[in-house]
DNA sequence: TGAAAAATACCTATAAATAGGTATTGTGAT
DNA sequence: ATCACAATACCTATTTATAGGTATTTTTCA
């Protein structure tokens, strides 16, 4: 019997750590060896401990998962991270892939699920939650998006502008003045550093807004 | 003991199909019960037979692994399907998604990770091969774009529409008059059933052409 | 070698997007 | 209470894109 794989496990509700911390106490293979409870608590465990394994939430606070991940996978490149989301967010895989991590699971996947990914991930595979696959258009989280500084009301025009949709036509929608649509145009791609709408569509598709 | 799950193996190289089945060989709980070598003689073969899964080359003729998948995925839901790659195409990994498979791994995987592919599929699960994940901005392969029935120019044009350049820009790169950059845009959107360059650049994302 | 597909080019009119401004109101945080 | 930011709105001029055509030349493939 080899040493159980070290895991760190981030999340910031004590009581889905509680939840996992159970499903791991009779099982030899696997030990939760530290938890947090934000992406700053998870870079400072690292400081000090060494693991196999990181079991990080999306929605965390400050860093969030992905952007925890990256930073973990720089300096730590044998650890292998499971990302954790809680709603079926499939906009987000782009984000995912590029973010190193091994594995993308729903949080509702269920013990049976949750050791089938480890058990992938710590064999050098990819895994990726059943439940993901099928989801398109999931109206984005608050406090997600804040990281590219969009605001909610640019997201929805974004959101608009990849359905087709002209600034006159999103102007009906939202109920605002087609003026105020266009200075919202040209205040996202002001923010994101595009020079037209091919630009901002593209960036918005390779960042999972779309 | 259950009965071994039946297999349909397709690629156009039958030499490939022989190795494969030498894999299987002394496998009970897999049976290859059909060969085809085209995307048509997978189809005419499940008309005859049951899978319980059927292993697809992506760059299969007439029609190609994805959309020999989805025709099957319409018909027979419950087979499972995985679908094999010559090259670390990352791109197609949205077109994947889209296909309803449940695996996609390289065909340089090797026979472990091909059985283990397996296991996870029949457990309901999506695999993806590890070496697919780090690749991205692989040149297409011809033969393949033209499922879109997009052309070589029309690609080049939509090249150089995601990297923000205007029609004046594309005719001056392209040593060619604007109205002819104009008809081919013109040409694109129809062929994609798309309203504008947002939509455009939103299909071309989603499906690894840019 | 003949037919089909691709690439080329032109014309016109209208619709839409972009760039440059300015400015007011509401809201949330320090 | 003040400051920053988000959201709103307006104006103008110019550039670009889109839609409707037609038509010729070049390539490719059967």
């Amino acid at each position: 019997m080899n040493k159980p794989y070290q895991i760190l496990i981030a999340d910031d509700h004590q009581m889905f750590i509680d939840g996992i911390k159970l499903i791991f106490s009779n099982h030899t293979d696997y030990e939760i060896a530290a938890e947090a409870l934000s992406g700053m608590e998870v870079l400072d465990r690292f400081k000090t401990q060494k693991f196999d394994i990181a079991i990080l939430d999306v929605n965390m606070p400050k860093p969030n998962g992905f952007e925890t991940c990256k930073i973990i996978k720089k300096q730590y490149p044998d650890c292998k991270i499971m990302i954790l989301t809680m709603y079926a967010e499939g906009q987000f895989l782009n984000e995912f892939m590029d973010s190193g991590a091994s594995a993308y699971v729903l949080k509702n996947a269920g013990k049976a699920e949750l050791l089938r990914a480890l058990e992938s991930i710590v064999n050098g595979q990819v895994y990726i939650g059943k439940q993901l696959k099928l989801i398109v258009d999931v109206p984005q989280k608050d406090g997600f998006s804040k990281s590219f500084s969009l605001t909610k009301r640019e997201l929805e025009i974004i959101a608009l502008l990849a359905k087709e949709k002209t600034s006159a036509e999103i102007a009906e929608i939202l109920f605002i003045s087609t003026y105020t649509v266009n200075t919202h145009r040209k205040n996202i791609l002001h923010k994101l550093d595009v020079k037209n709408t091919a630009g901002l569509i593209k960036y918005a598709s390779e960042n999972g807004i779309v």
